[in-house]
DNA sequence: GGCGTTTGCTAACGGTGTTCACTAAAGCGT
DNA sequence: ACGCTTTAGTGAACACCGTTAGCAAACGCC
Protein backbone atom coordinates (compact mmCIF):
# COMPACT_ATOMS: atom_id res chain seq x y z
CA UNK A 1 0.00 0.00 0.00
CA UNK A 2 1.80 2.83 -0.88
CA UNK A 3 0.63 6.38 0.08
CA UNK A 4 3.02 9.29 -0.96
CA UNK A 5 0.52 11.79 -0.57
CA UNK A 6 2.46 14.51 1.43
CA UNK A 7 5.56 14.20 -0.11
CA UNK A 8 6.17 14.92 -3.54
CA UNK A 9 9.21 16.62 -5.81
CA UNK A 10 7.96 19.51 -7.11
CA UNK A 11 4.38 21.10 -7.74
CA UNK A 12 2.05 18.76 -9.23
CA UNK A 13 -1.40 19.07 -9.48
CA UNK A 14 -3.77 17.74 -7.34
CA UNK A 15 -2.21 14.98 -5.45
CA UNK A 16 -1.75 12.80 -7.67
CA UNK A 17 1.96 10.82 -7.65
CA UNK A 18 4.23 10.03 -11.12
CA UNK A 19 2.73 6.96 -11.89
CA UNK A 20 -0.59 7.91 -11.62
CA UNK A 21 -0.01 11.38 -13.72
CA UNK A 22 1.29 9.39 -16.88
CA UNK A 23 -1.41 6.85 -16.16
CA UNK A 24 -3.84 9.05 -16.66
CA UNK A 25 -1.71 10.59 -19.33
CA UNK A 26 -1.44 7.01 -21.56
CA UNK A 27 -5.08 6.53 -21.08
CA UNK A 28 -5.96 9.93 -22.03
CA UNK A 29 -4.12 9.12 -25.22
CA UNK A 30 -5.67 6.07 -25.96
CA UNK A 31 -9.31 7.80 -25.51
CA UNK A 32 -7.99 10.02 -27.68
CA UNK A 33 -6.72 7.90 -30.43
CA UNK A 34 -9.99 5.97 -30.40
CA UNK A 35 -11.88 9.26 -30.62
CA UNK A 36 -10.26 9.84 -33.75
CA UNK A 37 -10.47 6.31 -35.71
CA UNK A 38 -14.41 6.62 -34.39
CA UNK A 39 -14.66 9.92 -36.29
CA UNK A 40 -12.31 8.55 -39.29
CA UNK A 41 -13.20 5.11 -39.40
CA UNK A 42 -16.87 5.07 -37.47
CA UNK A 43 -17.65 3.08 -34.59
CA UNK A 44 -16.41 -0.14 -36.06
CA UNK A 45 -13.56 1.17 -37.08
CA UNK A 46 -12.62 1.61 -33.21
CA UNK A 47 -10.18 -1.66 -32.44
CA UNK A 48 -8.11 -1.98 -29.81
CA UNK A 49 -5.19 -3.65 -32.29
CA UNK A 50 -5.27 -0.37 -34.36
CA UNK A 51 -5.01 2.07 -31.16
CA UNK A 52 -2.23 -0.16 -29.98
CA UNK A 53 -0.28 -0.28 -33.08
CA UNK A 54 -0.49 3.52 -33.10
CA UNK A 55 0.71 4.17 -29.83
CA UNK A 56 3.28 2.10 -30.60
CA UNK A 57 2.68 -1.11 -28.08
CA UNK A 58 0.35 -4.24 -28.39
CA UNK A 59 -2.71 -4.62 -27.65
CA UNK A 60 -2.73 -7.14 -24.58
CA UNK A 61 -1.47 -3.76 -23.21
CA UNK A 62 -4.18 -1.99 -23.02
CA UNK A 63 -5.53 -4.01 -20.87
CA UNK A 64 -3.89 -2.42 -18.45
CA UNK A 65 -5.88 0.85 -18.52
CA UNK A 66 -9.14 -0.28 -20.09
CA UNK A 67 -11.11 -3.85 -19.40
CA UNK A 68 -11.91 -4.17 -23.14
CA UNK A 69 -13.54 -2.43 -26.32
CA UNK A 70 -16.35 -1.87 -24.77
CA UNK A 71 -15.57 -0.21 -21.55
CA UNK A 72 -13.24 1.85 -23.88
CA UNK A 73 -16.65 2.99 -25.81
CA UNK A 74 -18.15 3.60 -22.71
CA UNK A 75 -15.69 5.78 -21.57
CA UNK A 76 -15.34 8.22 -24.45
CA UNK A 77 -19.00 8.12 -24.76
CA UNK A 78 -19.22 9.85 -21.38
CA UNK A 79 -16.37 12.26 -22.34
CA UNK A 80 -18.11 12.92 -25.25
CA UNK A 81 -21.32 13.98 -23.77
CA UNK A 82 -19.23 16.10 -20.88
CA UNK A 83 -18.29 18.14 -24.58
CA UNK A 84 -21.24 18.27 -25.99
CA UNK A 85 -22.27 19.68 -22.52
CA UNK A 86 -19.60 21.75 -22.39
CA UNK A 87 -20.15 23.01 -26.07
CA UNK A 88 -23.80 23.97 -25.11
CA UNK A 89 -22.78 25.49 -21.74
CA UNK A 90 -20.30 27.98 -23.84
CA UNK A 91 -23.00 28.84 -26.66
CA UNK A 92 -25.21 29.97 -23.39
CA UNK A 93 -22.56 31.73 -21.89
CA UNK A 94 -21.52 33.64 -24.82
CA UNK A 95 -24.82 35.60 -25.09
CA UNK A 96 -25.43 38.26 -21.79
CA UNK A 97 -27.03 36.76 -18.92
CA UNK A 98 -30.25 38.76 -18.75
CA UNK A 99 -31.50 37.83 -22.61
CA UNK A 100 -32.91 34.27 -21.61
CA UNK A 101 -34.63 33.83 -24.58
CA UNK A 102 -31.65 34.46 -27.03
CA UNK A 103 -29.60 32.42 -24.46
CA UNK A 104 -32.58 29.69 -24.68
CA UNK A 105 -32.18 29.39 -29.00
CA UNK A 106 -28.44 30.34 -29.09
CA UNK A 107 -28.29 26.58 -26.94
CA UNK A 108 -30.83 24.74 -28.60
CA UNK A 109 -28.60 25.44 -32.12
CA UNK A 110 -25.54 24.82 -30.28
CA UNK A 111 -26.75 21.46 -29.44
CA UNK A 112 -27.59 20.40 -33.08
CA UNK A 113 -24.56 22.12 -34.65
CA UNK A 114 -22.57 19.87 -32.45
CA UNK A 115 -24.47 16.89 -33.13
CA UNK A 116 -24.40 17.28 -37.00
CA UNK A 117 -20.28 18.22 -36.80
CA UNK A 118 -20.08 14.98 -34.79
CA UNK A 119 -22.37 12.80 -36.45
CA UNK A 120 -20.75 9.87 -35.45
CA UNK A 121 -20.18 10.36 -31.86
CA UNK A 122 -23.81 11.85 -31.88
CA UNK A 123 -24.86 8.53 -32.83
CA UNK A 124 -23.00 6.37 -30.61
CA UNK A 125 -24.41 8.67 -27.57
CA UNK A 126 -28.18 8.79 -29.05
CA UNK A 127 -28.46 6.16 -31.31
CA UNK A 128 -29.41 2.87 -30.85
CA UNK A 129 -27.79 0.82 -28.25
CA UNK A 130 -26.42 -2.52 -29.77
CA UNK A 131 -27.31 -5.64 -27.54
CA UNK A 132 -24.99 -4.51 -24.21
CA UNK A 133 -24.65 -7.58 -21.92
CA UNK A 134 -26.42 -6.54 -18.48
CA UNK A 135 -22.91 -6.76 -16.38
CA UNK A 136 -21.10 -4.43 -18.78
CA UNK A 137 -20.72 -0.77 -16.59
CA UNK A 138 -22.40 2.06 -18.51
CA UNK A 139 -22.54 3.92 -15.47
CA UNK A 140 -20.38 6.50 -16.70
CA UNK A 141 -21.73 7.47 -19.80
CA UNK A 142 -25.50 7.50 -17.91
CA UNK A 143 -23.76 9.65 -15.74
CA UNK A 144 -22.60 11.74 -18.14
CA UNK A 145 -25.52 11.99 -19.91
CA UNK A 146 -27.42 12.98 -16.95
CA UNK A 147 -25.33 15.93 -16.41
CA UNK A 148 -25.92 16.98 -19.78
CA UNK A 149 -29.88 16.81 -19.52
CA UNK A 150 -29.51 18.91 -16.56
CA UNK A 151 -28.31 21.75 -18.74
CA UNK A 152 -31.79 21.80 -19.91
CA UNK A 153 -33.44 21.24 -17.06
CA UNK A 154 -31.95 24.78 -15.67
CA UNK A 155 -33.14 25.86 -19.00
CA UNK A 156 -36.75 25.23 -18.90
CA UNK A 157 -37.11 25.77 -15.10
CA UNK A 158 -36.11 29.66 -15.64
CA UNK A 159 -38.93 29.44 -18.32
CA UNK A 160 -41.22 27.68 -15.55
CA UNK A 161 -40.64 30.19 -12.94
CA UNK A 162 -41.33 33.26 -15.36
CA UNK A 163 -44.26 31.63 -16.31
CA UNK A 164 -44.00 32.14 -19.86
CA UNK A 165 -46.68 30.13 -20.96
CA UNK A 166 -49.85 28.46 -19.50
CA UNK A 167 -49.79 24.67 -18.94
CA UNK A 168 -51.79 22.60 -20.89
CA UNK A 169 -55.23 21.13 -19.74
CA UNK A 170 -54.53 18.51 -16.87
CA UNK A 171 -57.46 16.34 -18.51
CA UNK A 172 -54.95 15.78 -21.36
CA UNK A 173 -52.68 14.02 -18.99
CA UNK A 174 -53.91 10.78 -18.58
CA UNK A 175 -53.30 9.08 -15.32
CA UNK A 176 -50.28 6.71 -16.87
CA UNK A 177 -48.96 9.52 -18.40
CA UNK A 178 -48.52 11.22 -15.05
CA UNK A 179 -47.00 8.18 -13.20
CA UNK A 180 -44.23 8.08 -15.94
CA UNK A 181 -43.75 11.60 -15.81
CA UNK A 182 -43.72 11.73 -12.21
CA UNK A 183 -41.11 9.01 -12.46
CA UNK A 184 -39.16 11.61 -14.81
CA UNK A 185 -39.12 14.30 -12.38
CA UNK A 186 -38.24 12.34 -9.94
CA UNK A 187 -35.82 10.02 -10.79
CA UNK A 188 -33.54 12.73 -12.90
CA UNK A 189 -33.52 15.33 -9.80
CA UNK A 190 -35.04 17.91 -10.78
CA UNK A 191 -34.31 21.25 -8.90
CA UNK A 192 -38.00 22.66 -8.71
CA UNK A 193 -39.44 21.35 -5.43
CA UNK A 194 -42.59 20.08 -7.00
CA UNK A 195 -42.74 20.56 -10.51
CA UNK A 196 -46.38 19.66 -12.12
CA UNK A 197 -46.68 16.92 -14.45
CA UNK A 198 -47.98 19.10 -16.79
CA UNK A 199 -44.79 20.95 -17.35
CA UNK A 200 -42.95 17.72 -17.48
CA UNK A 201 -44.84 16.74 -20.09
CA UNK A 202 -43.91 19.49 -21.67
CA UNK A 203 -40.68 19.47 -21.38
CA UNK A 204 -40.47 16.14 -22.74
CA UNK A 205 -42.76 17.15 -25.93
CA UNK A 206 -40.75 19.60 -26.80
CA UNK A 207 -37.54 17.37 -25.89
CA UNK A 208 -38.88 14.88 -28.63
CA UNK A 209 -39.67 17.34 -31.48
CA UNK A 210 -36.25 18.63 -31.49
CA UNK A 211 -34.31 15.24 -30.99
CA UNK A 212 -36.71 13.93 -33.38
CA UNK A 213 -35.43 16.88 -36.15
CA UNK A 214 -31.37 15.93 -35.41
CA UNK A 215 -31.59 12.45 -35.35
CA UNK A 216 -33.38 12.56 -38.66
CA UNK A 217 -30.45 15.12 -40.01
CA UNK A 218 -27.71 13.12 -38.45
CA UNK A 219 -28.56 9.99 -39.09
CA UNK A 220 -29.14 10.57 -43.07
CA UNK A 221 -33.02 9.21 -42.95
CA UNK A 222 -34.28 12.41 -45.67
CA UNK A 223 -31.15 12.66 -47.60
CA UNK A 224 -32.39 11.22 -50.45
CA UNK A 225 -35.10 13.63 -50.53
CA UNK A 226 -33.83 16.76 -49.11
CA UNK A 227 -30.19 17.97 -49.02
CA UNK A 228 -30.14 21.11 -46.21
CA UNK A 229 -32.04 19.66 -43.26
CA UNK A 230 -31.50 23.34 -41.19
CA UNK A 231 -34.45 25.27 -42.85
CA UNK A 232 -36.49 22.26 -40.89
CA UNK A 233 -34.55 22.66 -37.50
CA UNK A 234 -35.58 25.89 -37.66
CA UNK A 235 -38.65 25.31 -38.39
CA UNK A 236 -39.38 22.99 -35.66
CA UNK A 237 -37.33 25.25 -33.21
CA UNK A 238 -39.60 28.00 -33.93
CA UNK A 239 -42.96 26.37 -33.26
CA UNK A 240 -41.31 24.74 -30.46
CA UNK A 241 -39.99 28.04 -28.85
CA UNK A 242 -43.51 29.78 -29.56
CA UNK A 243 -45.58 27.34 -27.62
CA UNK A 244 -43.10 28.07 -24.93
CA UNK A 245 -43.35 31.78 -24.96
CA UNK A 246 -39.75 32.27 -26.06
CA UNK A 247 -39.22 34.42 -29.00
CA UNK A 248 -37.67 33.16 -32.08
CA UNK A 249 -35.32 34.70 -34.10
CA UNK A 250 -33.66 33.26 -37.31
CA UNK A 251 -30.37 32.36 -36.88
CA UNK A 252 -27.98 35.09 -37.92
CA UNK A 253 -29.61 37.77 -35.89
CA UNK A 254 -28.15 39.98 -33.48
CA UNK A 255 -31.30 41.66 -32.21
CA UNK A 256 -31.84 41.50 -28.70
CA UNK A 257 -35.13 40.21 -27.58
CA UNK A 258 -36.53 43.46 -26.50
CA UNK A 259 -36.42 45.07 -29.80
CA UNK A 260 -39.37 43.40 -31.62
CA UNK A 261 -39.31 42.97 -35.46
CA UNK A 262 -41.82 41.30 -37.63
CA UNK A 263 -43.33 38.02 -36.35
CA UNK B 1 -27.06 -19.21 -71.84
CA UNK B 2 -29.79 -21.16 -70.72
CA UNK B 3 -33.13 -20.20 -71.52
CA UNK B 4 -36.11 -23.01 -70.22
CA UNK B 5 -39.06 -20.68 -70.11
CA UNK B 6 -41.08 -22.64 -72.12
CA UNK B 7 -40.35 -26.04 -71.37
CA UNK B 8 -40.41 -27.11 -67.86
CA UNK B 9 -41.87 -30.31 -66.31
CA UNK B 10 -44.51 -29.77 -64.05
CA UNK B 11 -46.44 -26.35 -63.01
CA UNK B 12 -44.02 -24.26 -61.56
CA UNK B 13 -44.76 -20.74 -60.15
CA UNK B 14 -43.52 -17.55 -62.01
CA UNK B 15 -41.66 -19.12 -65.12
CA UNK B 16 -38.70 -19.76 -63.03
CA UNK B 17 -36.23 -22.79 -63.69
CA UNK B 18 -35.37 -25.71 -60.82
CA UNK B 19 -31.83 -24.19 -60.48
CA UNK B 20 -33.24 -20.75 -59.75
CA UNK B 21 -36.29 -21.74 -57.53
CA UNK B 22 -33.68 -23.59 -55.40
CA UNK B 23 -31.43 -20.83 -55.38
CA UNK B 24 -34.10 -18.08 -54.50
CA UNK B 25 -34.40 -21.00 -51.41
CA UNK B 26 -31.47 -20.98 -50.25
CA UNK B 27 -31.52 -16.59 -50.57
CA UNK B 28 -34.11 -17.12 -48.27
CA UNK B 29 -32.90 -19.44 -46.01
CA UNK B 30 -29.80 -17.07 -46.08
CA UNK B 31 -31.50 -13.91 -44.96
CA UNK B 32 -33.83 -15.79 -42.79
CA UNK B 33 -31.04 -16.81 -40.52
CA UNK B 34 -29.12 -13.49 -40.66
CA UNK B 35 -32.47 -11.98 -39.71
CA UNK B 36 -32.61 -14.13 -36.70
CA UNK B 37 -29.06 -13.79 -35.51
CA UNK B 38 -29.44 -10.26 -35.82
CA UNK B 39 -32.44 -9.93 -33.43
CA UNK B 40 -30.69 -12.35 -30.83
CA UNK B 41 -27.54 -11.06 -31.02
CA UNK B 42 -27.50 -7.57 -32.59
CA UNK B 43 -26.38 -6.08 -35.52
CA UNK B 44 -22.74 -7.05 -34.72
CA UNK B 45 -23.86 -11.00 -34.20
CA UNK B 46 -24.98 -11.01 -38.22
CA UNK B 47 -21.83 -12.96 -39.10
CA UNK B 48 -21.49 -15.01 -42.65
CA UNK B 49 -19.30 -17.44 -41.26
CA UNK B 50 -21.92 -17.73 -38.41
CA UNK B 51 -24.75 -18.35 -41.39
CA UNK B 52 -23.04 -20.42 -42.99
CA UNK B 53 -22.05 -23.01 -39.94
CA UNK B 54 -25.78 -22.99 -39.22
CA UNK B 55 -26.48 -24.18 -42.30
CA UNK B 56 -24.24 -26.82 -42.96
CA UNK B 57 -21.83 -24.68 -45.72
CA UNK B 58 -19.16 -22.55 -45.38
CA UNK B 59 -18.64 -18.98 -45.85
CA UNK B 60 -16.98 -18.45 -48.76
CA UNK B 61 -20.17 -20.89 -50.25
CA UNK B 62 -22.69 -17.94 -49.12
CA UNK B 63 -20.55 -15.39 -51.86
CA UNK B 64 -22.69 -17.31 -54.77
CA UNK B 65 -25.68 -15.49 -53.37
CA UNK B 66 -24.46 -12.73 -51.46
CA UNK B 67 -21.40 -10.14 -52.74
CA UNK B 68 -20.85 -9.63 -49.03
CA UNK B 69 -21.98 -8.91 -45.48
CA UNK B 70 -22.86 -5.02 -45.89
CA UNK B 71 -24.66 -6.37 -49.30
CA UNK B 72 -26.55 -9.03 -47.02
CA UNK B 73 -27.84 -6.22 -44.51
CA UNK B 74 -28.75 -3.69 -47.23
CA UNK B 75 -31.22 -7.02 -48.86
CA UNK B 76 -32.47 -7.55 -45.38
CA UNK B 77 -33.08 -4.20 -44.81
CA UNK B 78 -35.25 -3.92 -47.60
CA UNK B 79 -37.40 -6.54 -46.68
CA UNK B 80 -37.78 -5.21 -43.34
CA UNK B 81 -38.96 -2.47 -45.22
CA UNK B 82 -41.65 -4.58 -46.98
CA UNK B 83 -42.06 -6.07 -43.87
CA UNK B 84 -42.92 -2.82 -41.41
CA UNK B 85 -45.28 -1.67 -44.41
CA UNK B 86 -47.17 -4.84 -44.87
CA UNK B 87 -48.04 -4.46 -41.24
CA UNK B 88 -49.01 -0.77 -41.03
CA UNK B 89 -50.98 -1.91 -44.21
CA UNK B 90 -52.75 -5.19 -42.86
CA UNK B 91 -53.35 -2.61 -39.53
CA UNK B 92 -54.82 -0.08 -42.10
CA UNK B 93 -57.27 -2.79 -43.74
CA UNK B 94 -58.38 -4.35 -40.11
CA UNK B 95 -60.78 -1.37 -39.92
CA UNK B 96 -63.49 0.04 -42.09
CA UNK B 97 -62.43 2.00 -45.32
CA UNK B 98 -64.95 4.80 -44.46
CA UNK B 99 -63.58 5.42 -40.56
CA UNK B 100 -60.82 7.27 -42.00
CA UNK B 101 -59.76 8.47 -38.15
CA UNK B 102 -59.42 5.25 -36.83
CA UNK B 103 -57.65 4.11 -39.67
CA UNK B 104 -54.99 6.48 -39.21
CA UNK B 105 -54.35 5.96 -35.44
CA UNK B 106 -54.73 2.14 -35.96
CA UNK B 107 -51.67 2.82 -38.64
CA UNK B 108 -49.75 5.14 -36.52
CA UNK B 109 -49.96 2.62 -33.38
CA UNK B 110 -49.27 -0.26 -35.49
CA UNK B 111 -45.79 1.64 -36.80
CA UNK B 112 -44.84 2.07 -33.17
CA UNK B 113 -45.80 -1.69 -32.29
CA UNK B 114 -43.67 -3.15 -34.94
CA UNK B 115 -41.05 -0.72 -33.99
CA UNK B 116 -41.22 -1.96 -30.24
CA UNK B 117 -41.32 -5.50 -30.80
CA UNK B 118 -38.55 -5.29 -33.81
CA UNK B 119 -36.11 -3.26 -32.03
CA UNK B 120 -32.80 -4.14 -33.94
CA UNK B 121 -34.67 -4.08 -37.00
CA UNK B 122 -35.73 -0.66 -36.51
CA UNK B 123 -32.29 0.40 -35.62
CA UNK B 124 -30.94 -0.72 -38.79
CA UNK B 125 -33.61 0.93 -40.57
CA UNK B 126 -34.13 4.06 -39.34
CA UNK B 127 -31.13 4.29 -37.16
CA UNK B 128 -27.50 5.70 -37.98
CA UNK B 129 -25.85 4.46 -41.28
CA UNK B 130 -22.30 3.39 -39.70
CA UNK B 131 -19.64 4.93 -42.45
CA UNK B 132 -21.22 3.53 -45.77
CA UNK B 133 -18.52 3.32 -48.80
CA UNK B 134 -19.84 5.16 -51.75
CA UNK B 135 -19.47 2.02 -53.79
CA UNK B 136 -21.98 0.24 -51.88
CA UNK B 137 -25.53 -0.79 -53.19
CA UNK B 138 -27.99 0.47 -50.89
CA UNK B 139 -30.55 0.95 -53.64
CA UNK B 140 -33.02 -1.98 -52.58
CA UNK B 141 -33.35 -0.66 -49.16
CA UNK B 142 -33.75 2.87 -50.00
CA UNK B 143 -36.64 1.94 -52.76
CA UNK B 144 -38.35 0.20 -50.24
CA UNK B 145 -37.89 2.45 -47.75
CA UNK B 146 -39.44 5.22 -50.12
CA UNK B 147 -42.11 2.17 -51.13
CA UNK B 148 -42.76 2.04 -46.79
CA UNK B 149 -43.20 5.84 -46.60
CA UNK B 150 -45.67 6.01 -49.78
CA UNK B 151 -48.10 4.51 -47.25
CA UNK B 152 -48.12 7.68 -44.99
CA UNK B 153 -47.89 9.82 -47.99
CA UNK B 154 -51.35 8.31 -49.54
CA UNK B 155 -52.86 8.71 -45.64
CA UNK B 156 -52.20 12.23 -45.44
CA UNK B 157 -53.33 12.47 -49.13
CA UNK B 158 -56.57 11.83 -47.76
CA UNK B 159 -56.56 14.31 -45.06
CA UNK B 160 -55.46 17.80 -47.26
CA UNK B 161 -57.97 16.75 -49.98
CA UNK B 162 -60.85 16.41 -47.41
CA UNK B 163 -59.54 19.83 -46.10
CA UNK B 164 -58.94 18.44 -42.44
CA UNK B 165 -56.97 21.34 -41.07
CA UNK B 166 -56.15 24.68 -41.80
CA UNK B 167 -52.72 24.89 -43.41
CA UNK B 168 -50.27 27.25 -41.71
CA UNK B 169 -49.79 30.96 -42.56
CA UNK B 170 -47.49 30.64 -45.50
CA UNK B 171 -45.49 33.74 -43.90
CA UNK B 172 -43.77 31.39 -41.69
CA UNK B 173 -42.17 28.97 -44.41
CA UNK B 174 -38.68 30.77 -45.10
CA UNK B 175 -37.62 30.78 -48.41
CA UNK B 176 -34.76 28.04 -47.72
CA UNK B 177 -37.12 25.59 -45.97
CA UNK B 178 -39.79 26.01 -48.91
CA UNK B 179 -37.02 24.95 -51.13
CA UNK B 180 -36.35 21.89 -49.43
CA UNK B 181 -39.90 20.95 -48.73
CA UNK B 182 -40.61 21.60 -52.85
CA UNK B 183 -37.73 19.03 -52.97
CA UNK B 184 -38.83 17.15 -50.51
CA UNK B 185 -42.69 16.68 -52.37
CA UNK B 186 -40.83 16.32 -55.82
CA UNK B 187 -38.31 13.65 -55.21
CA UNK B 188 -40.61 11.34 -53.16
CA UNK B 189 -43.40 11.78 -55.93
CA UNK B 190 -46.62 12.82 -53.85
CA UNK B 191 -49.68 11.70 -55.60
CA UNK B 192 -51.51 14.78 -55.65
CA UNK B 193 -50.21 16.98 -58.73
CA UNK B 194 -49.18 20.13 -56.72
CA UNK B 195 -49.09 19.90 -53.26
CA UNK B 196 -48.21 23.46 -51.32
CA UNK B 197 -45.39 23.46 -49.92
CA UNK B 198 -47.27 24.21 -46.20
CA UNK B 199 -48.51 21.00 -46.35
CA UNK B 200 -45.35 19.14 -46.52
CA UNK B 201 -44.01 21.34 -43.66
CA UNK B 202 -47.05 19.85 -42.21
CA UNK B 203 -46.50 16.45 -43.00
CA UNK B 204 -42.55 16.49 -42.02
CA UNK B 205 -43.30 18.18 -38.80
CA UNK B 206 -46.19 14.97 -37.63
CA UNK B 207 -43.64 12.85 -38.91
CA UNK B 208 -40.44 14.01 -36.79
CA UNK B 209 -42.22 14.11 -33.56
CA UNK B 210 -43.50 10.53 -34.44
CA UNK B 211 -40.32 9.06 -35.62
CA UNK B 212 -38.76 11.33 -32.53
CA UNK B 213 -41.02 9.26 -29.79
CA UNK B 214 -40.39 5.95 -31.14
CA UNK B 215 -36.84 6.56 -31.52
CA UNK B 216 -36.29 7.64 -28.12
CA UNK B 217 -38.05 4.59 -27.04
CA UNK B 218 -36.49 1.92 -29.34
CA UNK B 219 -33.40 3.77 -28.62
CA UNK B 220 -33.67 3.03 -24.71
CA UNK B 221 -32.93 6.96 -24.56
CA UNK B 222 -35.27 7.46 -21.32
CA UNK B 223 -35.13 3.95 -19.98
CA UNK B 224 -33.26 5.35 -16.75
CA UNK B 225 -35.66 7.88 -16.31
CA UNK B 226 -39.25 6.03 -17.83
CA UNK B 227 -40.38 2.83 -17.51
CA UNK B 228 -42.96 2.91 -20.21
CA UNK B 229 -42.99 5.12 -23.27
CA UNK B 230 -46.50 4.24 -24.68
CA UNK B 231 -48.45 6.95 -22.37
CA UNK B 232 -46.09 9.89 -23.68
CA UNK B 233 -46.09 8.56 -27.48
CA UNK B 234 -50.11 8.09 -27.03
CA UNK B 235 -49.76 12.03 -25.68
CA UNK B 236 -47.75 12.93 -29.04
CA UNK B 237 -49.96 11.34 -31.20
CA UNK B 238 -52.82 13.15 -29.95
CA UNK B 239 -51.94 16.39 -29.90
CA UNK B 240 -50.58 15.70 -33.66
CA UNK B 241 -53.50 14.16 -34.52
CA UNK B 242 -55.36 16.92 -33.11
CA UNK B 243 -53.63 19.43 -35.41
CA UNK B 244 -53.92 17.49 -38.41
CA UNK B 245 -57.83 17.53 -37.90
CA UNK B 246 -58.36 13.93 -36.48
CA UNK B 247 -60.27 12.85 -33.80
CA UNK B 248 -58.38 11.32 -31.70
CA UNK B 249 -59.27 7.79 -29.02
CA UNK B 250 -57.44 5.85 -27.05
CA UNK B 251 -55.93 2.72 -27.91
CA UNK B 252 -58.24 0.01 -26.66
CA UNK B 253 -61.28 2.01 -27.61
CA UNK B 254 -63.69 0.41 -29.97
CA UNK B 255 -66.21 3.71 -30.46
CA UNK B 256 -66.53 4.50 -33.98
CA UNK B 257 -65.81 7.97 -34.89
CA UNK B 258 -69.09 9.34 -35.24
CA UNK B 259 -70.26 8.99 -32.16
CA UNK B 260 -68.47 11.20 -29.88
CA UNK B 261 -67.36 11.09 -26.48
CA UNK B 262 -65.68 13.26 -24.31
CA UNK B 263 -62.34 14.89 -25.22
C1' DG C 1 -23.61 -39.12 -73.00
C1' DG C 2 -21.13 -34.95 -73.44
C1' DC C 3 -20.19 -30.45 -71.84
C1' DG C 4 -20.68 -25.92 -69.99
C1' DT C 5 -22.64 -23.67 -65.99
C1' DT C 6 -23.36 -23.45 -61.27
C1' DT C 7 -22.24 -24.66 -56.69
C1' DG C 8 -19.59 -25.39 -52.89
C1' DC C 9 -15.19 -26.66 -50.86
C1' DT C 10 -10.29 -26.02 -49.07
C1' DA C 11 -6.59 -23.13 -48.21
C1' DA C 12 -4.93 -18.89 -47.24
C1' DC C 13 -4.36 -13.82 -45.86
C1' DG C 14 -5.18 -10.27 -42.88
C1' DG C 15 -7.91 -8.49 -39.41
C1' DT C 16 -10.35 -8.56 -34.70
C1' DG C 17 -10.98 -9.25 -29.02
C1' DT C 18 -9.18 -11.57 -25.24
C1' DT C 19 -6.43 -14.59 -21.93
C1' DC C 20 -2.23 -16.21 -19.92
C1' DA C 21 2.43 -16.64 -18.65
C1' DC C 22 6.22 -14.07 -18.48
C1' DT C 23 9.95 -10.28 -18.36
C1' DA C 24 11.60 -5.91 -17.34
C1' DA C 25 11.28 -1.81 -15.14
C1' DA C 26 9.76 1.48 -11.97
C1' DG C 27 8.56 2.78 -7.21
C1' DC C 28 9.03 2.46 -2.34
C1' DG C 29 10.58 1.34 2.35
C1' DT C 30 14.30 0.66 4.97
C1' DA D 1 21.96 1.80 -1.88
C1' DC D 2 19.76 -2.34 -1.67
C1' DG D 3 15.89 -5.47 -2.02
C1' DC D 4 11.21 -6.30 -2.45
C1' DT D 5 6.71 -5.30 -4.42
C1' DT D 6 3.89 -3.49 -7.72
C1' DT D 7 3.17 -2.41 -12.34
C1' DA D 8 3.71 -1.93 -17.57
C1' DG D 9 4.17 -4.21 -21.43
C1' DT D 10 5.30 -8.37 -24.52
C1' DG D 11 4.64 -12.76 -27.15
C1' DA D 12 2.16 -16.63 -28.04
C1' DA D 13 -2.08 -18.57 -28.45
C1' DC D 14 -7.20 -19.23 -29.14
C1' DA D 15 -11.30 -18.28 -31.36
C1' DC D 16 -13.52 -15.57 -34.14
C1' DC D 17 -14.38 -12.47 -38.45
C1' DG D 18 -14.61 -11.01 -44.06
C1' DT D 19 -12.77 -12.00 -48.30
C1' DT D 20 -10.14 -14.01 -52.39
C1' DA D 21 -8.30 -17.71 -55.41
C1' DG D 22 -8.19 -22.12 -57.25
C1' DC D 23 -10.34 -26.46 -57.83
C1' DA D 24 -13.62 -30.47 -57.84
C1' DA D 25 -18.13 -32.16 -58.03
C1' DA D 26 -22.88 -31.84 -59.22
C1' DC D 27 -26.42 -30.24 -62.16
C1' DG D 28 -29.05 -29.45 -66.35
C1' DC D 29 -29.48 -28.73 -71.13
C1' DC D 30 -28.64 -30.39 -75.82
Amino acid sequence: MTKPQVARGQAEQAGLSRRERVREATLTEIKAIARRHLVEHGPAGVSLRAIAREMGMTAPGLYRYVSGIDALLVAITADMFDELGAAVAAADASVPDEDTDRRIRTSLRAFRAWAVSHRSEFAIMFGPRPHVDPNADTAPAIEAARRFAATFYTLFDRLLAERRFVLPDSAHVTPELARELRSFAETCGFSAPHIPVEAVMVLSSCWVRLYGVVCMEVFDQMSVVMRDMEPLFESELHTVLTGLGVRYEPPGSTAPTTIGSSD
